[in-house]
DNA sequence: CCTATTGTGGCCCATTCGGTCCAGAACTTG
DNA sequence: CAAGTTCTGGACCGAATGGGCCACAATAGG
């Protein structure tokens, strides 16, 4: 009965992520979400609401695509101890340093926005402990498969996996040096698996 | 001959800075920083020209003073190990949170702003590598002093305490419990600092 | 083919933005 | 005390902001 939408919802969604993540919150105007999407205000408001709904959808949407990728790399990764090495090296992968230095879209949010939008935080929150949740769940198949000392605490470490990506985004996002960065990230690895007692 | 200041410099730029801190540059007006300064516009114009220029007085002033109180710390402490023992833990010296929670001034608007201000990448790039250099010194300190297996690499263990504490000032911006976190930078800090071989 | 319903885009608005400017105040020097 | 210089606060500006609104288009059901 009803007209239907003449615009493709997650390109446009896409489209707006990209936005929000190059300029941060705050700094994006709904001119400039539009002029992204290609639609008109009415269109924009009618099916998300308000910026700062749609800001939060986007959110979401992005960490539930990551959470979601990574519980696909644990149950098709050949080792367990892979999906941990890749998770905290995934940042140096590209060698022009551009993923290095757009950071992740819900860090830079957090650090933007948590202390005046309680929302991000929580969502925060939520998205740090799933991914540590899954990582827990590698460690421990990376101890069983002999990857891993069995002496060590899978869900300690898994946290201490996250404190080193975040720390990593962080710094790539300053720009640096990304062989640099990507020296760095190895260090850090290193020192939170150490190979097991033979 | 001219007519002096009437108000204190160095306090009106430390309430700009609160304010910029709790609330990110771009969601802090110029309407704001009159506010909490007591300002008229004349006079804050006059005396540190427009936003952007203002916020990059601030947030230099900010890592010039957190870097020399690192400097005096690894001068005046009784071992190295605790300067950088500190350095990791020193977020969740707060029982209430409220630290955590406010993060870092610099990690915020390096978060925020560096990929469309290239002055604060750089800014964020010049203080991680200062702050570097003086843990390494630290380290190298801490191995003269026994406290430290001398096989390890200080300098790359520095950036790799650098990495933690930059991801422990992340994950306590979610406003996650502290206690929670305190575990966090423990075991971060344990992965490491192995104490040295007997 | 007509009507009901929803999508669409842009016009419009009040507010707030960062920034300029200026008239008068305040102080130092001679 | 007079002159010169800088400081001060607020009035003022044009532009951009987020959001409301509405006339019209397009479709589905009767």
């Amino acid at each position: 009965m009803p007209r239907p939408r003449e615009f493709d919802e997650s390109r446009v969604l896409l489209a707006i992520r990209d936005e929000f993540w190059d300029k941060g919150y705050a700094a994006t105007s709904m001119d400039d979400l539009l002029r992204v999407s290609g639609l008109g205000k009415g269109s924009l408001y009618g099916a998300f609401g308000d910026k700062r709904s749609l800001f939060l959808r986007v959110l979401r949407d992005y960490d539930d695509a990551n959470l979601l990728a990574l519980r696909e790399r644990q149950v098709s990764a050949a080792r367990g101890i892979d999906v941990v090495r890749e998770f905290v090296l995934g940042l140096t992968g590209d060698p022009t340093g551009a993923v290095a230095r757009r950071g992740c879209l819900l860090a830079n949010s957090n650090a933007e926005l948590s202390a005046s939008t309680p929302d991000v935080a929580a969502e925060a929150r939520r998205s740090y402990d799933a991914i540590a949740t899954v990582l827990t769940a590698a460690l421990e198949r990376a101890q069983s498969e002999g990857d891993l000392d069995p002496d060590i605490d899978p869900s300690e470490t898994a946290r201490a996996a996250l404190v080193a990506q975040l720390g990593l985004i962080a710094l790539g996002r300053t720009g640096m040096d990304i062989e640099a960065l990507a020296v760095v990230a190895q260090s850090a690895l290193a020192r939170l698996l150490p190979t097991p007692a033979q």
